[in-house]
DNA sequence: GAACCGTGGCT
DNA sequence: TAGCCAAGGTT
């Protein structure tokens, strides 16, 4: 139960300072919407954003994009990370063309359906797309809310099923309002509420925070498990991935060799490209990107 | 629940 | 500099 109105305050302070991004804009379409959210998976706005403007006008609707080859989706996916997400979009879209008459679905359970997209993605494409009331529970949200109700200094583990109550007790009733202020929330944890350095001054929550209130300090060490890379089978793929995405045609095994010295890692990781659909073995030991 | 899945900028 | 950090999803 929601014991201060947090949307209020937070519906005007992102009127006046939320950012100008392109997916925001009401000419925006759902599958910009859907594409956005799903480029912002684990990806900074700065890097989602030139990515997002040359992915919309290339593929403008589900239909574009399911009509050529998963391997550009790949390709035009370019450095921004987990590249699984570049073709479960895909697969995303030729289920959308497929089961729903190119028409990217309003519904939050048959968003769920679609592949890459989760309890997150699915609320915030129904809210921020079609403008329904859904609680949209990312971490800058969890964050938010750890602190300004729960008077804690960051969120625990995930609990998805509480969050979701917890984030929708604070929502207006009216859809369009819900929606502005779950994008408002989002923005607010994204720029003020952050993780290690809250501005807590610029803050239009500081008079209802519970944390803030408490008095307490940030605690000063990592809030979750650092996660390496260097090494790891992940640097492998994305090192083989970078050259197949630079290639025009398939590339002989001795192009892949040279990015990794380790020859059983180079196997392990290639091995699970391929089984992760991300690169297809053509011909004897030539590789590309999916057709 | 924990591990895995990329990448680059920031401190 | 090495580690932290960024709008999750799947297994």
């Amino acid at each position: 139960m929601a014991v201060h109105d947090l949307a209020t305050p937070a519906v005007a302070w992102y009127d006046a300072n939320a950012r100008d991004l392109p997916w925001r804009s009401p000419d925006a379409t759902p599958w910009g919407v859907l594409v956005s959210e799903v480029m912002l998976q684990q990806t900074p706005v700065s890097r989602v954003l030139p990515a997002w403007l040359d992915w919309m006008a290339r593929w403008p609707t589900p239909s574009d994009l399911a009509a050529d080859a998963p391997g550009e989706a790949i390709r035009a996916w370019g450095r921004l990370g987990y590249p699984r997400r570049a073709l479960r979009l895909h697969e995303c879209a030729v289920a959308i063309v497929a089961s729903h008459g190119g028409e990217v679905p309003a519904d939050v359970d048959e968003l769920l359906r679609l592949p890459g997209i989760g309890a997150y993605t699915a609320r915030a494409v129904a809210a921020f797309a079609y403008r329904q009331r859904h609680p949209v529970v990312d971490t800058n949200v969890r964050r938010l809310v750890a602190r300004a109700v729960a008077g804690l200094p960051d969120a625990g583990p995930t609990t998805t099923a509480r969050d979701l109550v917890a984030v929708a007790d604070l929502l207006p009733t009216e859809p369009e309002l819900a929606a502005r202020t779950s994008v408002a929330f989002m923005e607010l944890g994204a720029l003020v509420c952050t993780a290690r350095s809250p501005r807590c001054t610029d803050c239009p929550l500081v008079a209802v925070c519970e944390f803030r209130r408490s008095g307490a300090a940030l605690p000063a060490g990592p809030t979750r498990r650092p996660q390496r890379y260097a090494g790891t089978d992940r640097q492998v793929r994305g090192l083989i991935l970078a050259v197949l995405r630079t290639s025009t045609g398939p590339v002989p095994r001795t192009a892949i060799d040279v990015v990794w010295p380790d020859a059983d890692q180079r196997h392990r990781a290639l091995t699970g490209l391929v089984a992760d659909g991300l690169v297809r073995e053509v011909g004897s030991d030539r590789f590309s990107l999916p057709g």
